[in-house]
DNA sequence: AAGATATATGCGAATGCGATAATATGTCTT
DNA sequence: AAGACATATTATCGCATTCGCATATATCTT
C-alpha cells in the first residue's frame, strides 16, 4: 500500500503536468466511494447483514426488520443497481442474496466493528 | 454472524411488540452507517489512503492530491469530527494520521478491492 | 509589531437523497 | 378472466451535503 504516495510524489517532482497516476487513483477512489455510498445507509446495512446469512425474500426482510414493503423494495433496488445483491425468482416471491465476496468481506468487517463482541455494542 | 436473524425471528414469533434486539441492531447500524458516510467521499478516501501510509501535513496532502487548501482542510475537519483521524501540531504545521485500527482495517479492505492487483484497477 | 506561512472556518448556491404515499406490474389460483 | 398476493416504480417534498470562495486564526521569523 505504501507505493501510492511514492508514485505520486515521483510524478510531482517531474513538474506540474497532469499526473496519470493521480488520475488512475482518483478514478478508483470514485468507484470505491460509490460502493461505500451504497453501504452507507442504516436500512441498507441491515438488509445486507441479513443477506450475509443467506438468501431472503422481500417479505421476510420486511417482517424481520419491521419496515414497509416499498421501503425495502426501494433500498433493494438501489443495492441491485450497484451490483451488491442479486435476485432469483421463484413463482411470486423473489429471493435476494449478496452478489459477490467483496460485499461479504466488507460487511463482515463492519459487522465485527459494531456488533462483534457484546462489549463493542455500546461503542 | 448467523445469530442476527435467529434472535430477531424468535422475537417476531413472540408478538408484535417492539423488539429490543431489533432496537439494538438498529442503533449499531446507525453508528456503522455514520462511519461509512464519513468514508464515502472520493477526496476523503484519497486522504485516508495516504494517511494509511503514515502521518502527513495538510500541505503535503494538498500537493500530492493537487487539491486546494480549503478543500483539504474541510474534509480533514469532517474526518476529525468523526474520529477517523487525529492531529499533532509541530510549530506551524499540523500532522494528520489515522485515529485507530478500525479505520486502518476498513481502508485496507477497500484499497485491496479497488487498487489491489493491477488487473482490478479497471474494475 | 509586521509580514509570511500554515491551517481553519463561514457562507451561499447547487445538488442529491430519503421517507412516504399512491400506483403499477407480475404471478398464482380457481 | 378475476381476484389475491408479492414486488416494483413513480412523484413529491423537505433536508442534508457538497463545493468554491472569501476570510479568519494561529504560529513563526525578523
Amino acid at each position: 500500500m505504501s507505493i501510492v504516495s511514492r508514485r505520486l510524489e515521483d510524478e510531482l517532482r517531474e513538474g506540474p503536468e497532469i499526473s496519470p497516476e493521480l488520475d488512475r487513483l482518483m478514478r478508483n477512489a470514485r468507484k470505491a466511494s460509490d460502493f461505500l455510498k451504497a453501504l452507507s445507509h442504516e436500512n441498507r446495512l441491515l438488509l445486507l447483514c441479513l443477506l450475509a446469512e443467506g438468501e431472503r425474500s422481500v417479505t421476510e426482510l420486511e417482517n424481520i426488520l419491521s419496515l414497509r414493503q416499498p421501503t425495502v423494495s426501494q433500498q433493494l433496488a438501489r443495492l441491485r443497481l450497484d451490483d451488491l445483491v442479486t435476485t432469483r425468482r421463484d413463482g411470486k416471491t423473489i429471493y435476494y442474496s449478496l452478489a459477490n465476496d467483496d460485499v461479504r468481506r466488507v460487511i463482515s468487517v463492519i459487522y465485527d466493528m459494531y456488533c462483534g463482541t457484546p462489549a463493542s455494542d455500546a461503542k
